[in-house]
RNA sequence: GCGUCGGUGGUGGAGUGGUCUAUCACAACAGACUGUAAAUCUGUCGGCUUCGGCCUUCGUAGGUUCGAAUCCUACCCGACGCA
């Protein structure tokens, strides 16, 4: 019996998009789905009952910060993450190896998930120059990466199979295999070299993995396919993603995909690695989740994204998804308005709050406020994204895509 | 009434003869944020501007000086002390 099963439900016509329904230990998520981000093992600024109360199906968190804070050991200790954190619902566990790009290539450039090229501040640096000046805390090698902590500057070696060893005692539902994210700046001849990395530490993930009968049974495992912005390289890397096998015959169960991408980069990537994955295993497009790149996923056959935006753009300074677009709660013209964030929003802050005391909360620095833009925000994703699914299932989501759009301007 | 100290841009508070439109912090205003190094970060913050500058500011009014937020005089205001 393998850990999770995944049904497709429909399909979009004449596009990879599917609605489908993906059964875990902890119970089922109805895809497309996002999966709210929880690194340190809280959705920051909310309890588990608030999420359940915003429609939040599933979690995801972070090996490498749990890892070095409070330990994974612990964590076992307290009968696993589910329990720890009180999160009794489907959950998942990034590998860290987005942090071998953050806390690596990315470290003190300025360089992030997506890159906007049209804006002059994120030019893309030339790899000779990208290499000057910042030291990294994470230095890749052919077997681990080694890592700098960021909270006490301690060395700690990450290896394919300490990432597996780590994520069995975090035990979320769904695992992913360690690997590279590279950055777009890298050249072709670099992602080629750092595939192949991700490649040989996939099938050692796989292999760990299955090695450990009992958290086989109950960890589904995804492998995560690479290769940047390259055609050739990303339908390569699917492929053999999807092919690998233990020597027993086991496979990944579903797949992540990964990278960091110059915007006009993402479709294509995705398009390209979603026509080589077997339709029938569930694919998750890591922490992508600005709506435009949502409605772009769930056509090209994503079924689950998580994103750091909702929460990190609500605590910072209060900036919210609306139909209308993003809108910043401190703007001077919302100080005086009583009207709620979005009147026909489903959501705890708009039913209760106006745009002026959330402005007053933001101005007073109150707590309360990120709180309550967290819950908007990811509200308004989750609902945005299970609105899709439901448009899959009704045959009207090209109809529901572009009357998003009529409103919506970023 | 006498004495002492002090009055700097929205606020607090540097500066004590030229490099001063005046450090810094806060507030304000605008912006960024996509598998969280992030309750973080960036820019603006006297007026005008063809963006090269120009004009006006450090309680008020005079004065010294090539040059004053900085020195002198008078006045106004505040705090404290003494009558």
């Amino acid at each position: 019996m393998k850990p999770i099963q995944f049904a497709i439900e429909k399909k979009i016509p004449g596009a990879l998009g599917r609605a489908g329904v993906l059964t875990t230990p902890h119970g089922t998520v109805m895809t497309p789905a996002f999966v709210s981000v929880g690194t340190k093992a809280t959705v920051k600024g909310m309890t588990p009952e608030m999420l359940r109360g915003m429609g939040g199906q599933i979690t995801l968190c972070n090996t490498y910060h749990l890892y070095l804070q409070p330990g994974d050991e612990l964590i076992r200790k307290a009968g696993g993450l589910h329990a720890f954190m009180g999160w009794d619902g489907p959950m998942m566990t990034d590998s860290g190896g987005f942090q071998v790009f953050s806390l690596g290539a990315a470290y003190g450039k300025g360089i992030s998930k997506v890159l906007h090229p049209a804006d002059p501040s994120q030019q893309i640096p030339e790899r000779s120059s990208a290499d000057d000046g910042v030291p990294r805390l994470a230095t890749i090698g052919n077997d681990g990466v080694s890592f700098r902590s960021h909270i006490d500057g301690s060395l700690h070696y990450i290896t394919p199979e300490k990432s597996m060893e780590i994520q069995h005692n975090l035990g979320a539902d769904i695992i992913f295999a360690f690997d590279e994210c590279t950055s777009p700046t890298e050249e072709r001849r670099y992602q080629e070299e750092a595939l192949y990395r991700t490649h040989a530490w996939a099938k050692r993930s796989l292999d760990y993995h299955h090695n450990k009968e009992d958290n086989a049974s109950r960890q589904a495992l995804f492998g995560i396919v690479q290769g940047g912005r390259d055609e050739e390289l990303r339908r390569m890397s699917a492929k053999e993603i999807a092919e690998m096998r233990t020597m027993e015959g086991a496979e990944f169960d579903g797949f992540g995909i990964g990278g960091s991408f110059e915007k006009d980069d993402l479709h294509s990537a995705v398009r390209w690695v979603n026509e080589e994955l077997p339709e029938e295993k569930p694919r998750h497009l890591l922490g992508i989740g600005e709506p435009e790149d949502l409605f772009m996923g769930v056509e090209n056959g994503v079924d689950l994204f998580d994103c750091v935006a909702p929460t990190r753009n609500a605590r910072s300074t209060g900036t919210m998804y609306t139909k209308e677009g993003r809108m910043r709660i401190m703007n001077t013209k919302y100080r005086e308005d009583f009207n709620p964030v979005e009147s026909d929003c489903g959501c705890y802050t708009c039913k209760n709050f106006t745009r002026a005391y959330l402005a007053h909360l933001f101005h007073a620095k109150e707590m309360l406020g990120s709180i309550l833009a967290s819950v908007h925000n990811l509200y308004f994703l989750t609902n945005l994204v299970s609105t899709m699914r439901e448009k899959i299932i009704e045959g009207t989501f090209p109809e529901f895509k572009k009357e998003f759009f009529e409103s919506y301007t970023k």
